[in-house]
DNA sequence: CGCATCATTGAAGCCCTTCAAGACTTGTGG
DNA sequence: CCACAAGTCTTGAAGGGCTTCAATGATGCG
């Protein structure tokens, strides 16, 4: 709930508006880890908000494989984008246990239509993540294993800090981590035992623990400016109205 | 100009709303292939709309080679992503010569004022977008060179189709092309004859000729939904009284 | 304690890259 | 109008990063 508020005001957002949305965020659930937070196929009538625990989106390939679009983490929307379109285009899965809360699509449209500029930030906030996919291209076609990973770790570390998760230990498998990478797991370990050679990853620790970030940095070359938002300018004095969804039903 | 329209229309939005958005079109300017339409690192005040001809939006990555992430054709935002975030994240360059309009983000904002709907419509083209990258990142990881390529093609002929334009020649080079998929410009050639040989392509025409479009499809796999807009729902008539005012009073 | 999940290791092989060079096409200036 | 340059397409050969298959350790949970 805190992250969720943290990442609203990173957006852009006034107090009000805040607190707008979490007095109709609802119908909290937990989500075992494993399991899908959303399918593809439905057409929800609310948008959910990750409020606990990391998730992933991804989307299963013909032959089976699994590639992970997204990581998700506590505050993040789940599937903004379906205020916006109908129906999702990948599904969402919890990496962790997790715990989302809800928020009806006429709900979200009421407090945009009071508060304009919260629909400005939601809209940025799909921006940002159009961003992460691009430069996961960036990462799949151009970066070597060893700097892929490192550049997919130091994404990791720079949004669990905006959070406020500063542990070094990543709660992720290394399949995980493969399918995201677009690596096999038997080359992703592979590489993470040269990090681990390298000083950047612990060599004790069976999980990955990140013991120096500044080797990662060096070794992803790793530029964190598609991940910050842009100084947001003083909240624009718009309209009652603007990017309110008059599509939706009232009643 | 006429592209343009046609683009807003499928997105949703009404006669008036598209009206308003090209009476606001001004400043066209005509671009040489090859040289840039956006660069990155300006701070517009305005976006930038593709009316003729080919763009593609990249990054140079250290080693200066160039990663195509979008193509973009006649009616396209060139970076309707500035109106929400400031600076460009990617440059765009023209692939043919091309000509553009301008409109000053202070209008759209009125307009998006006047036509909530509208700024609905822009929002979903950048989440369209989006999932065009989450494809191609799936072409990159998982599909075979000759899969890419095909399902590069269909992409573009959908595409092509949805602003009316049915030949069957792309102007793309193939290191364009080769940029786009991830692959080398030698084996972008190789797998281009490949796909000749396999009736796909014209082995007549030196350039990019598509003879069967089902076999490309085929090759692929290509499903075409993640670039179908989705049901959009007839536009409801607003609520008189749901715009609180409106006149435009502004700065 | 036993079983499922995750991590690790070895070996073989392939898809694609890189380097290098030649052929064809286009356009530009003398 | 031709010559030359620049760009594009094509082809060959060598090599490397990663995948796949397969099997063996570790870890933790009911």
């Amino acid at each position: 709930m805190f992250a969720f508020i943290k990442k609203l005001q990173k957006l852009g957002t006034v107090h009000d508006e805040e607190q707008a949305l979490v007095m109709r965020l609802s119908v909290k659930k937990t989500i075992r880890r494993g399991e899908d937070i959303i399918t593809v196929g439905s057409t929800p009538n609310h948008s959910t908000v990750l409020l606990d625990g990391f998730a992933c989106g991804y989307k299963i390939i013909e032959n089976g494989r699994r590639q992970i679009l997204t990581f998700q983490y506590p505050g993040d929307f789940c599937d903004i984008q379906s205020y916006v379109q109908p129906a999702p285009s990948h599904a969402v899965s919890a990496l962790t246990e997790c715990s989302v809360g809800f928020i009806l699509h006429k709900d979200i449209e009421r407090i945009i239509a009071k508060f304009p500029n919260l629909g400005l930030a939601l809209w940025r906030d799909t921006i940002i993540e159009a961003r992460i996919s691009s430069e996961w291209l960036m990462n799949v076609v151009h970066r070597t294993a060893l700097e892929r990973i490192a550049h997919l770790l130091c994404e990791q570390i720079v949004r669990l800090e905006a959070i406020g998760v500063n542990s070094n230990a990543f709660p992720l498998t290394q399949v995980d981590l493969a399918d995201a990478a677009g690596l096999s797991a038997v080359h992703m370990n592979r590489t993470i035992q040269d990090l681990r050679q390298l000083g950047a990853l612990s060599k004790n620790s069976r999980a990955m623990a990140v013991i120096r970030r500044d080797r990662l940095v060096e070794i992803a070359k790793f530029d964190d400016r598609y991940l910050q938002m842009p100084q947001v300018p003083v909240n624009r004095k718009l309209k009652s109205g603007f990017l309110a969804n008059p599509e939706l039903p009232h009643h």
